[in-house]
DNA sequence: GGCCAGGACACCA
DNA sequence: TGGTGTCATGGC
């Protein structure tokens, strides 16, 4: 939780994720994937200016049509049908994803379902628990990986493993669970990208490339 | 002009 | 299990 207290206190509260609704969660997390959020912003607006961030409107919408109105996010031909997929999933188990968030199921079987879904990997699945369903549940990224790997605190490469260490690790609090992943991505966004500088770096006493 | 972005999946050995 | 290619736009 140091670290966490270092880059709140660097960065502030991030506030992630921004968004007006939950479903707009779960389409901002299929159209982020591999993509930087500046583009997946331009691809929302598209949606949003026509009114289309609703589940059913998405269902009934033409894919080519989708395709072109998400088009700035890249990998518009995967992630339009991938928005059909995760949207379909939860209409047809849920109504919609308001509903879904006051399910019931325990958080591990919400996250097995979410998996079930083609083009929903871990990360993704991950985000839309805890920022679109407010589940108390751990994103992993690629930017914690590096950063904890360079770090010294995990050695792991297995996406379960590192999410465990951190939820066995940090303060049982849903906005702490969200806060510290966006800080997370907001640090290696700055000052992590390739290689650390960590002369400057607020983690600098903690990191094992300058002990 | 090359590299990267808030990944997932298919295919291969 | 682990590595590699593919998907694609926009910023730097």
């Amino acid at each position: 939780m140091d670290i966490y207290y270092r880059l709140l206190n660097a960065y502030g509260y991030q506030n992630w994720w921004p968004a007006e609704t939950r479903y707009e969660v779960v389409v901002g997390a299929i159209l982020t994937q591999n993509t930087s959020w500046k583009n997946v912003e331009r691809a929302i607006k598209n949606l949003k200016d026509k009114d289309l961030l609703k589940e059913e409107r998405i269902l009934n919408l033409g894919l080519d049509e989708l395709k072109s109105l998400i088009k700035p996010a890249g990998f518009y031909n995967i992630k339009a049908e991938r928005l059909k997929e995760v949207t379909k999933f939860i209409v047809n188990n849920y109504g919609d994803t308001n509903n879904m968030a006051l399910s019931k199921e325990p958080t591990e079987i919400l996250r097995r379902k979410l998996l079930s879904v083609k083009g929903v990997g871990k990360e993704t699945a991950d985000s839309i628990l805890l920022y679109a369903l407010d589940r108390k549940n751990f994103v992993v990224d690629n930017y914690t990986k590096r950063l904890f790997n360079r770090l010294g605190l995990i050695s792991e490469k297995d996406y379960d493993k590192i999410k465990k260490f951190f939820e066995s690790n940090i303060l049982n609090d849903l906005e702490v669970y969200k806060e510290y992943h966006a800080l997370i991505v907001e640090h290696c966004k700055r000052v992590c990208k390739k290689k650390p500088k960590c002369e400057r770096c607020i983690l600098n006493n903690i990191c094992r490339f300058i002990k």
